[in-house]
DNA sequence: CGCCCTGTCCGTACTAGTCGGTACAGTCTC
DNA sequence: GAGACTGTACCGACTAGTACGGACAGGGCG
């Protein structure tokens, strides 16, 4: 692998690790082997690096997330087959954890990608959701784009919650909670 | 008021705006208006400054909680008005905001306020949920404890959508669309 | 009363270490 | 040999923290 692709994933996993602002380039540098000067001939410095990390986490996100929504199924199974498999991959708010540093939030560049993530999931939600009222698996009364960021706002806070107690079965909870509303509302 | 009390309230207001590692020690002096020496006079470092924000800012918020949640009004109704509410008081964020530093997650002393506040506004979300169902404003078929849960998330959650577009009207959109889908389950 | 002593409180000046970044010379490939 | 690439050595600024000395009260004593 070159040494470009080595310093993104380095990136990508010290930004999970320990944040922005607690991410030096010595430290990147150090995890994908490669020395000072060659991680400032690849990019213009620590936050030009960091917007191409976050722009591939995100894309793996959406990408991740697509390939699930848009599979077999029923809308409501597809949906719930997301949910449920977000609790496995912890990493997921990778994209989350980004907006609490305000250096990221500051910087357009490396907001963007994350908002867009944000953006794609959601729509992804809401199309599924549509298609369920449609089906008639969920009455017509509820707006797609209204669940679909509160189902997006469920995921992201169970991380929080998690993050915040140390168990991952908190996050696992917060989401079958909000499963259960939708399947008494399918009742 | 006190230095004390001054390097308190400035350190909880850093840690809102900069999070933990975004926080220097001289910022929190600076703003309170002290000087190097008493700050480590009455506390014994960073950390030591900071538990005793975290504590301050986690009773904070889990005060004003049980105030709109033991008052007046049907217990969907309060739910709904502290939900609501929330959208006005976007610096409660600063307790879900620290879970993503990892040198506070890392740190006991640090995490556990946050952890404690958590649980403490989980217990008076399934209290009031579960006497909603038993006043028959909400079926018996949903389990308090885990839709408390999915409250508590979606309120950090649209935090962070609110952070990462930059829009607080994505914060409102989650939180409405929580309580849309709990008024469905009403009807 | 003046006097000194003692502990609390606070500001100045310093430390070693790390931050993000640059300068530059060497190496490797075509 | 030219250009892409990489490693070493350095930079000023900032980090968390310590050392230390001075201001200021209250209290016991002549």
């Amino acid at each position: 692998m070159d040494t470009r692709e080595r310093l993104v994933e380095a990136m990508q996993d010290l930004l999970w690790e320990r944040g922005y602002v607690g991410t030096s380039p010595r430290a990147v540098q150090e995890r994908a082997g490669a020395g000072q000067g060659s991680m400032y001939h690849h990019f213009r410095g620590k936050a030009d690096l960091a917007a191409a990390a976050l722009e591939r986490t995100a894309r793996d996100l959406g990408g991740r997330t697509e390939e699930v929504l848009t599979g077999a199924g029923s809308p409501l199974e597809r949906l719930t087959l997301n949910l449920t498999r977000e609790r496995d991959v912890l990493r997921g708010c990778r994209v989350g954890r980004m907006t609490q540093d305000p250096e990221v939030v500051a910087d357009d560049k490396l907001r963007a990608p994350v908002d867009e993530a944000f953006r794609w999931v959601r729509r992804m939600y809401a199309d599924v959701l549509a298609e369920a009222v449609a089906a008639g698996e969920l009455p017509d009364t509820i707006d797609p784009q209204q669940v679909a960021a509160t189902l997006v706002a469920v995921v992201q806070g169970g991380y929080v919650l998690a993050r915040a107690s140390g168990n991952p079965a908190d996050f696992a909870l917060a989401v079958d909670g909000a499963l259960s509303l939708l399947r008494g509302l399918a009742a």
